[in-house]
DNA sequence: TAGATTGTTAATCGATTAACAATC
DNA sequence: TAGATTGTTAATCGATTAACAATC
């Protein structure tokens, strides 16, 4: 097992390596080579290999993985044994559609609390989280330790609201809000969802298809 | 300016450069260095020069980018003036935020219809469009030929979902399904937007932040 | 045992950074 | 003109792929 800085590329492969085989289970698919798995991910037997031997040795030679261990090795290396938990802030078509969707139990994250600034909102429910005042944040972060929050605010409230959470010791800031956070307390993690930059991406490959092909 | 293959990682930057480039036009900023950009982005000067000169000369030598019309250049890499049109088949939680919240006009995207198999939302109104019938999907991106796709059905459907379209002449496709898609169509591009790999990918960044620093 | 497949070391490839001549 | 900053070529760094001894 190899001690090195571990790149983003690696680590990004890790959650895509989880999904692959929760579906092998679904199959009924109990072992698997780097080299089907490679096949069924469109990724070399020798990256795969690479990526899990920065963690350990998981596979048995001659025979390769077995799915249900490997998974579960996964699954701690990705965090899923800490039991986060996480709140949403800004419960607007995105907030509300991720503590509807997101299911974060069934990953292990432990949903807590919503706030919101709309008098209208507050004191709501979705599923069974109650809406509350995104007045009471603060006070509430501090007597409730959380690890993460879910940042779906509008893009102008964003940098207020991330250092607010930073303050209270979130650790962990998933940013829908489509515009870059600058923090001012160090040792937070910044995760972008920017729906925006993805979208263009797609729309420059549509571009250069329909331009160059 | 080069004419070799242009790497994703490129491409993932130029809608980055884009949202600063706004940023800085808001901010009444007319002109901007390699260096002063690179400073605010936290990327080197070097790198910026050459992402750019994949695509072009956009500068002038002792002067730098004029913010307005690198900004105009950008947009038109990326495919904005190709107005392309969307639909979006299935009208959930996500679907419907996305309807609501992503302002695809602004980015210069038609957004011209919204699916679903539900018979109670067959027929409602989100913003100016009313969702239409699943089953008349096909028929319908026949006669109204269509670019992309935003897939927002449940996993279940997606590849489904996915490969009807294509059939139907959709050339991208806006992944929300959290599976992946496997296409029997050619030259269709995916764009994933997988929340739980990301989810994941900061859950391991906040593990490792805890057990190793 | 022989065959298969791992984990790891070495080789290659590509991306980022540095350097610098060109020039506004 | 002198100073600044580009676009591009060269150097470095890191990530991916290939090869292979170890071993189940």
């Amino acid at each position: 097992m190899k001690r090195e800085r571990i790149s983003d590329n690696v680590i990004r492969r890790l959650s895509m390596y989880l999904r692959k085989l929760d579906e092998l289970t679904d199959r009924g698919v109990e072992r698997i080579s780097s080299s089907e798995l490679g096949k069924q991910m469109g990724l070399t037997p020798s990256q795969i290999r690479q990526d899990l031997s920065c963690f350990g040795e998981f596979g048995q030679q001659g025979f390769g993985y077995k799915v249900a261990e490997l998974r579960k090795q996964l699954a701690k290396i990705l965090g899923m044994e800490e039991n986060f938990s996480v709140v949403v802030v800004g419960v607007g078509n995105i907030g509300h559609a991720l503590i509807q969707n997101m299911n974060f139990s069934s990953l292990h994250f432990d949903l807590t609390a919503a706030f919101d600034v709309s008098q209208e909102k507050i004191g709501t429910s979705v599923l069974d989280i109650t809406v509350m005042d995104s007045n009471e944040m603060t006070d509430w972060l501090k007597v409730h330790p959380t690890d993460i929050a879910v940042l779906s605010v509008p893009k102008s409230a964003a940098n207020e609201v991330a250092n607010a959470v930073a303050q209270c010791g979130v650790k962990g800031i998933w940013n829908f809000t489509n515009t870059d956070i600058e923090l001012k307390t160090d040792g937070v993690f910044i995760e972008n969802i920017h729906f925006s930059d993805s979208l263009l991406t797609l729309s420059y490959y549509l571009t250069r298809g329909k331009n160059d092909v």
